[in-house]
DNA sequence: GAGAGATATCTCGATGTCAAGACAGTAGAC
DNA sequence: GTCTACTGTCTTGACATCGAGATATCTCTC
């Protein structure tokens, strides 16, 4: 073990000077978490650049990808996979399709309901960065070894359930 | 142990029908991360919102009382600090200052630079705000045993430490 | 089969962020 | 001392997101 001191090392000690009555331990987790997303953001933005897209294009390409073919599902599943709200992901789409990566029809079982599919540059092009990810990706992993990764993802499990299976 | 299942299991497990040529294990631990900011995000502008504060405002007045009296800092620090851009610490400023929460003056010792402090309504704020969310972030973390919250942050170190301290 | 409430999508206006560049001032090399 | 490169802050325009509300359709109950 060499506890490298990062940022928020010298944060908390900070808080701990300015304010020794309050417990922040919690930050050591939580803020570690929102400023990793934050680099980690920067550094998806940077692997996306190579195949020209942007973050949220890749959000919902992938959505599609993953749900099989026909590569199809409705905004509404589109949001909640990606956590935005309803006015987002419309203009996203709108976006998606005039670059030619989605396609919209309407939902022949439900007229209020809309069904948006990935075309055929859509597959290719979320594959060729989905690709690209994983490989740095792996890098920015690469200091931790397979057991210790496995830890950390059981653990932020933990945190994340109560998000993801409200009740 | 009861591994509940989380969304980012089941985006795995679609994964590895979708793409079984991929190793896909560095999303166990990089989608969690993002996920989790992301509820995170949220649960911080409820708790925000009590005390009439927004995100974005909490995090340039912290970083201000972190820095103890004088609390004053200039805007370069400070968005080393927050990771945002040039151009967004001028604007969050600017919204400050006219919120009456910190002042802006010119830095005696260097004509370019400006020096940016906490009023006392700043200060007494962001104390507020800060303890209101320790609070909640305890509860957030309430799922974990202590020993599990410390190796948590132990491993997060190890990721953030690359980007924080560059070289 | 009519009505009430829920659901799916879209529209619109406000807002916070970024990227690029402008400008003033500083600091190091010669 | 002067020139050049760098630094610190601010300006501007484009853009993605959100929240609230509008509209159309579905579903459940009676």
């Amino acid at each position: 073990m060499t506890p490298q001191d990062d940022e928020v090392d010298r944060l908390v000690a900070a808080w701990r000077i300015e304010r020794p009555d309050l417990d922040v331990e919690p930050l050591q987790v939580l803020s570690r978490v929102s400023r990793l997303a934050k680099h980690l953001d920067r550094a998806r933005r940077a692997a996306f650049a190579e195949h020209d897209l942007e973050p949220w294009e890749f959000d919902v390409l992938t959505a599609l990808r993953r749900a099989g073919k026909p590569y199809e599902l409705s905004p509404g599943a589109l949001l909640r996979a990606t956590l935005v709200t309803s006015g987002t992901m419309t203009n996203r789409i709108d976006r998606l399709a005039q670059a030619g990566l989605v396609r919209r029809r309407p939902d022949p079982e439900d007229r209020r309901g809309v069904l948006v599919s990935l075309t055929e540059t859509g597959v290719a092009q979320v594959d060729a960065a989905f690709a690209g990810l994983l490989r740095r990706e792996r890098d920015l992993l690469s200091g931790l070894q397979p057991a210790d990764q496995r830890s950390l993802a059981a653990l932020l499990r933990l945190l994340l359930a109560p998000f993801d299976s409200p009740q």
